[in-house]
DNA sequence: GCAATGACTGGTA
DNA sequence: TTACCAGCCATTG
């Protein structure tokens, strides 16, 4: 009864993306290397796909910037969730996340 | 099985 | 800062 017939690599990702905080953001590349398989483009396509069933703009590029076509709309979650931004993009270098158990210590996030 | 596609990344100019 | 190029990997025809 999934109704959803989400791939296993999707469900991953989504996953993953759900557990990204507010006030926090990761990339693409980030969210391919912490789930160990697959690429950047690969997330990106999984977002396009059932991106809308999570906190797509959570997940931004390299740069900083939010997925094409969506930049309003993500910097409008941006400024209600208080995510650090550096003028029209998101400051990764404060705003970068990662999981919890990413480290040898389980050393929670970084401020 | 092969080729094309895609919400990408990093390096160089 | 922007622009172009080559690499990356799962999905689709």
């Amino acid at each position: 009864m999934t109704g959803e017939p989400i791939d296993d690599f999707a469900d991953a990702v989504l996953a993953f993306v759900v557990l990204v905080p507010p006030g926090r953001a990761v990339t693409y590349g980030d969210v391919a290397g912490y789930l160990g398989r697959g690429g950047p483009r690969q997330v990106g396509t999984v977002m396009a796909r059932w991106g809308g069933a999570v906190a797509w703009w959570r997940v931004l590029k390299a740069d900083g910037a939010p997925p094409p076509g969506h930049e309003t709309e993500a910097l409008r979650h941006y400024r209600r969730e208080g995510t650090p931004l550096r003028g029209e993009r998101v400051d990764l270098a404060r705003a970068r996340w990662r999981p919890p158990d990413a480290g040898p210590d389980a050393v929670p996030d970084r401020d």
